[in-house]
RNA sequence: GGAGAGAUGGCCGAGCGGCUGAAGGCGCUCCCCUGCUAAGGGAGUAUGGGCUUUAACUCCCAUCGAGGGUUCGAAUCCCUCUCUCUCCGCCA
């Protein structure tokens, strides 16, 4: 959500950066209903003062043994009054907070302009390209032939976008997931942490997911109403939400693994070969809370450490700038990772790191007490994966095999696969 | 799943329908005192909103788990829900 503040002092510029995402908004609509807002709430508050004031008096006038009942015939008429201005108000607030839910976060002036995904910007590439003097295979044809990948398994125990790993390259997939999370305890500084994989509505409000993108998650039960997590970022956010944090306790760096579930609505007949786009898959994500005037450096760093993983591994990625149009939601600027997968010959995003700086911690009342005003104000908020498990273990498949379809261990994995160092069958 | 008890500020804890945004204690911050430490004295110490064309103060509104209700007036009375704790059952 973004800063109320922000709509009444300077509407031109919010209106102009909404532009940017071509996010329509109506400022004479809000004007308006601003305007009435201003109107009840200012008109009701006078009525409860004037409730409040003559509730007193009769109290005092009782306490001295007076007569009440001239006093008592003079609220009669508030009551209804006051109650419909109240009713009013709240059905305004809420037309409000609705309004502004909807609205997504402004961009980072960093953000180039851009409509659609082919307006990202390339930052750099990072490894060589691997050279086969054989026909690379993509996952499906490596893991089927291995009897590692079974998406006709998946199909029959769920639906389609489900998949069944089995033996060595499931081992491999949880290799990954070890590596991931020791590397970013030991050597980037997260605290591991692990959360309920069912969130209810008003986590999922927090962090953005609802009320706009409710078809993209799958609900778990009615009563009580949760939803299965479409990321770690859901829980490990609404750690803070409804929290003062302490100066010194930022900034907060979390890691977690979990599993993500995502209904895919909308990505009809989209990445329906192989594993590239499940309804359920392995994350480790990577979660900071910091200081506002932190969180510009706090995204170059979190972005570093999901690089990392790829680096060693040695997976050829490249990185990108997301343009305005292709930013999410709630994300102010957002960098892709995106890792070589031989099988297709292209680049696939295989993490994504964003910096929402407050919008989340608004929706969140997530705050920090500035020791120089001694104040509670809004933290920042970012994350990013570090790195998508499944993709990951594609990329390392495709990258790592050999003519015989074979898939090389990378020296990392190795000792996570105890000493394996090559997966031939099962 | 069955039976019972409870939910008040950072924490503990009091709270007859009105003078209670909330006693008292602990903690924390600042000041005083003391050669240091300990002890002692004083002051302060919730959040959001009205709020925007200075800032501070004052003022006003809301909040005692959540939501409704009764009442001129609710932390206090009534209803519903949520959560926590204890015992029994079940269970990884």
């Amino acid at each position: 959500m973004l800063d109320p503040r922000l709509f009444r002092t300077d509407l031109d510029f919010v209106k102009q950066q909404l532009n940017r995402r071509s996010f329509i908004f109506n400022p004479e609509s809000y004007v308006e209903l601003e305007a009435r807002r201003k109107d009840v709430q200012i008109k009701t508050q006078e009525l409860q003062n004037e409730r409040n004031s003559r509730s007193k008096a009769i109290g005092n006038a009782k306490a001295k043994g007076e007569d009440v009942q001239p006093l008592l015939n003079q609220v009669q008429h508030l009551g209804d009054e006051l109650k419909a201005a109240e009713t009013v108000l709240t059905d305004i607030q809420l037309e409000m907070e609705t309004l502004m839910e909807g609205i997504p976060n402004i961009l980072d002036e960093a953000v180039p302009e851009g409509k659609s995904e082919e307006f990202n910007l390339e930052l750099c590439r990072w490894g060589d390209l691997p050279v086969f003097d054989f026909e690379p295979k993509d996952h499906v044809d490596l893991g089927t032939k291995l009897k590692g990948i079974d998406f006709e398994l998946g199909v029959k125990i769920a639906s389609s976008r489900f998949v069944v790993l089995t033996g060595p390259l499931a081992r491999l997939q949880r290799a990954i997931v070890q590596l991931m999370l020791d590397m970013h305890t030991d050597e980037h500084g997260y605290t591991e942490t692990y959360v309920p994989f069912l969130a209810n509505a008003e986590s999922l409000r927090g962090t953005g997911q609802l009320p706009k993108f409710e078809a993209d998650l799958f609900k778990a039960s009615d009563d009580p109403l949760l939803y299965l997590i479409p990321t770690a970022e859901v829980p490990v956010t609404n750690r803070v939400r409804d929290e003062i944090i302490e100066a010194k306790e930022l900034p907060l760096k979390f890691v977690c693994h979990s599993p993500c579930f995502r209904s895919e609505a909308g990505a009809y007949g989209r990445d329906v070969r192989g594993m590239i786009r499940q309804h359920q898959f392995e994350k480790v994500e990577l979660v900071q809370i910091v200081r506002p005037e932190d969180s510009a450096k706090a995204h170059e760093e979190l972005t570093n450490h999901a690089e990392n993983i790829l680096k060693k591994l040695n997976l050829p990625y490249r990185k990108m700038l997301l343009c305005a149009g292709d930013t999410g939601f709630s994300s102010s600027k957002t960098y892709d990772l995106e890792v070589w997968l031989p099988g297709q010959a292209t680049y696939r995003e295989i993490s994504s790191c964003s910096n929402f700086k407050d919008f989340q911690a608004r929706r969140l009342q997530a705050r920090w007490r500035n020791p120089e005003t001694g104040k509670p104000e809004l933290v920042h908020t970012l994350n990013g994966s570090g790195l998508a498990a499944g993709r990951t273990l594609i990329a390392v498949m495709e990258n790592y095999q050999d003519a015989e379809g074979r898939i090389l261990i990378p020296d990392a994995l190795q000792p996570y696969m105890g000493g394996l160092k090559i997966i031939e069958s099962l």
